[in-house]
DNA sequence: TAGATATTTGACTGTTTAGTAAAATATGAT
DNA sequence: ATCATATTTTACTAAACAGTCAAATATCTA
């Protein structure tokens, strides 16, 4: 598992796990309260013994299984950068901008969807000053970020699309994707629907992508782009 | 203070909050370090001692101007509240959706740059499931939102703008504009720049600006909706 | 079925937490 | 300066917290 060496603690390994039935099925409950806790309240306000509560067993169990709160944090931890990062290392590979970007955004619309707990956890991560991820933030989140802005540079140069700054476009991406999971409960309080909603989802993945891949893609600012970037040397956008 | 009856507590009145020098400086000092640390670690995660210790004074001390750790919170969400639904409410007030647009996304992103904690402090409360906030957002804030829906409906049926759907089109605006202060630290990690910076602030809201705006008002967009839309009489977007 | 090993739990420890009580000190008006 | 009142602190409580320990129970293998 790649995310294993991005993280310190003890990863799993066929030495220190038993591999038994019991074992995958209980390390798996707790991973799932614990990920429902963590993103309910943060690192600090969750708490064992309700994680243990929700997982159905004693906190001294739970502790048989990860020997302390910041262990199973990391493992927590662990498991959503390697959901998060799979498509963003995938969008540069491809050939053209257009169902590149669509496709991301498809990725990260389905994540938000199967994932907003998870989601919840990384973005209460960061919120807290990313105490555990920083490390990782700064080497191999930014490495994936540059290599990836290479790409859309050269496709903007390409006249591919529209000349947005590439930084600014994969946030943007990610905010409105995210949003949908972080902000679930304000979504539902003033709409009466979730991501869980079939059609909310289409709905609201349609509108999204509308919206940024006209932002994107309009003609007219292609052109625009081209023509002005002929006139000049410079090669910082935006 | 219209948010002084939104939510539950004592909220500030001239009988019960003595007006000298020393209340104002001191009160001010807590609400700082309150919204610091609620901001990095949620309600349950931060500390009275904590709070104490940053507004430079004993925990007692503390609790001598607000009675509990609740009523802390309670005051700082208010102040948030009291910020946040300004520029929401003067959306809809402009006759033109170019430059109401515009403007809400101009005051949003300054937001975002001016009180970035307390943004932090928000997207916590509803990550927690907004124990507190629901009633509001399910009451006062879908209010706002439904009738500013209304309004852009109907820039929509007067061609003015393209047909996105008004409530996905505000949760972008709210994703990308906050994700700026939420995400602070990410975008730190990987860019080694936040919105103090005046250069990148400058930057990130013009391409912004450039993605949402070319979204929502791109020329071709706008023709096509209003052909579509004359075909049949359906009053649902998207 | 017996023995070894894996799993689970009750009872516990030391620490941190929100909040209290009462006394000490500072401030402002006369 | 004096007194009433506002502010601050020290010492405390009860509950919640992460984590330990040893004993009990379940499971697997020969």
């Amino acid at each position: 598992m790649l995310t294993n060496e991005l993280l310190p603690g003890r990863p799993e390994t066929s030495e220190n796990r038993k591999n038994t039935r019991i074992q995958a099925r209980n390390r798996e409950k707790i991973l799932e309260a614990a990920t429902d806790s963590f993103s309910l309240y943060g690192y600090r306000g969750a708490t064992l013994d309700q994680i243990a509560a929700a997982a159905d067993m004693s906190k001294p169990n739970l502790l048989y299984y990860f020997p302390s709160k910041e262990e199973l944090y990391l493992t927590v931890l662990r498991n959503i950068l390697e959901i998060w990062l799979t498509p963003l290392r995938e969008l540069g590979q491809q050939e053209e901008p257009e169902p590149a970007i669509s496709a991301y955004i498809d990725q990260k619309m389905e994540l938000s969807r199967l994932y907003p707990a998870a989601s919840r956890v990384f973005a209460n991560e960061i919120a807290a000053g990313a105490p555990i991820l920083k490390p990782v933030l700064d080497t191999y989140l930014r490495n994936i970020v540059v290599k990836q802005a290479r790409v859309i540079r050269r496709w903007i140069k390409q006249g591919k699309m529209a000349a947005i700054d590439p930084y600014h476009l994969l946030m943007m991406i990610w905010a409105v994707t995210q949003h949908y999971a972080d902000f679930a409960v304000q979504i539902d309080a003033v709409l009466g629907k979730t991501l869980d909603d079939k059609k909310f989802y289409y709905q609201a993945r349609k509108n999204v992508k509308r919206v940024l891949m006209r932002g994107i893609f309009e003609a007219a600012a292609i052109r625009g782009n081209i023509k002005r970037k002929r006139g000049n040397g410079r090669r910082e956008l935006a």
